[in-house]
DNA sequence: TATACTGTATCGGCAGGCGATACAAAAGAA
DNA sequence: TTCTTTTGTATCGCCTGCCGATACAGTATA
């Protein structure tokens, strides 16, 4: 299963298109900084380092832009060389900033023993991940010693409407708002079992919100099952969640439910009630 | 061992200052762009949210163009609200860089089983780190079970001159450009036994280079014990560093160096002939 | 030898970033 | 309460510094 998620990101929001048609100038915007960042993404749609023209057909910016702001961000470490020369990679100066997000998110800092617990009581691979609109980023992954594929997934995304974290959240939000997201959502087939009704997925959620939590089987992936339950805030709003995941080989949907649900409803509302 | 690494990180290179002194206008140079990045470089030195104020002070901006880049990088992800709505945190798209840089960076993707294999053969803490010329910057940590604490340790970042890792990092450059890194660091006594001497630090070094690897005691924190041996590429050249850490109460060095090195040596010859 | 890439350097014009300024609301402080 | 400070937000003319066309040497691929 080493392939499936490269080389891009199973799932992204639409971004904010620069010069939308004929949106109003917004004063305080600016531009050059939305380039910037356009030309960091360059590299979300390939799997090999980058050559300058590359770069600016990614971010849809002339040569002579281009060069100038990779020119700028490799001397400030967002970009460099890559180890042969043979192009450009996000640099090392990015690890700075996400060493920042975890540090100044609370629910990351209070949750690492909470889901270390939760790994050796279920011995399963257990993910933490954060909602940003349409999708959830994974920020940690703890699996059992067994498993050694997928370690490093920190900024993984999925998206919501296919996932059981992502019902347990729609759970946890007034059914407009869930509806709203469903619909917002490019709906692809990742699997033939994967849900794309809008009143199908609200089912689910539906179901979601009368256990807490809920059980999906290849939504994403061939052969994966899942549970998810939402993480909210003091005012319940959902901010995260957690989730478990395991292989159609070991379990059948229904067991994995009755053996994991408990302990995994446990943790989320220790880290719901901060 | 909660706050040693708090708000920020360890080590931090010398920035490019912008403006610095009368250097020549680089032409291809984008202020915004610096600028953008060094407003998110503000969370650097915080724990806590920051008002628009407090990131202008930090980044050395007037408010205005705070307030406008910051306006910018919201509209982008890249800043966010805090939860409560008290100030600006880092926002969740950077995740998604990280993710670029993790998918990209050859060694990483190779060596997460290699680490995994090398944590259940030693059962201790393992990193994995780049350098980033004066300080090696953590890309993955795998633990023992045993352990809860600072399980996410992404991005942070450790002095090259004081630590395990960092010696074995050095023992793989010419002299001059070993004694050029610890000559350009500012060499601070994190512990009453951390070296800050060049030439007892290129001691250190030069039995690095003998065996391959290097131990050290308390370079950084009280009580603690690390081996670090050098990754390089087919060039010869050092890359990164991986590590092994556990505590003075669990080991003698003596009998950590027997019983962890060999063991090392194997993942980093592993790792070095890719 | 062509052809199409690399990465890099230069430069005049004018868009758009700069930063001073202003203001309502909220949070303390007296 | 009243005074003071800080919050986030909005406006606008000046002029700087970004824009992007253009050029060129070096290197693969054919």
């Amino acid at each position: 299963m080493t392939g499936y998620l490269s080389p891009a990101m199973l799932h992204r929001n639409p971004e904010l298109r620069e010069g939308e048609g004929e949106e109003a100038h917004d004063p305080l915007f600016v531009r050059s900084v939305a380039r910037a960042m356009g030309v960091l993404s360059a590299f979300h749609t390939t799997d090999r380092p980058l050559s300058l023209s590359e770069i600016a057909r990614a971010a849809e910016l002339d040569r002579s832009t281009t060069q100038r702001i990779v020119h700028t961000l490799r001397k400030l470490g967002y970009i460099q060389r890559d180890q042969y020369d043979q192009g450009y990679v996000p640099g090392i100066r990015i690890y700075d900033h996400i060493f920042d997000s975890m540090r100044l998110n609370r629910l990351i800092q209070r949750a690492v023993p909470y889901l270390l617990d939760l790994r050796s009581a279920v011995n399963e691979r257990v993910d933490l991940s954060l909602i940003d609109d349409l999708r959830l980023v994974y920020t940690a992954r703890f699996q059992p010693k067994s498993e050694v594929i997928h370690a490093m997934m920190v900024g993984l995304s999925v998206p919501i409407y296919c996932t059981s974290a992502g019902w347990a959240v729609l759970a946890r939000l007034p059914e407009d708002r869930a509806r709203d997201i469903i619909r917002r959502s490019e709906r692809v087939s990742y699997t033939p079992r994967t849900l794309t009704d809008e009143d199908a997925i609200m089912e689910r959620v539906a179901q979601a919100r009368e256990q807490g939590y809920i059980a999906a089987a290849e939504q994403l992936l061939p052969g994966e099952l899942g549970i998810g339950a939402a993480v909210t805030d003091s005012a319940g709003h959902p901010i995260g969640a957690v989730t478990i995941t395991s292989l159609m080989s070991d379990w059948t949907l229904e067991e994995f439910d009755h053996a994991i649900s408990p302990t995994l409803m446990q943790t989320v509302r220790a880290l719901s009630t901060g």
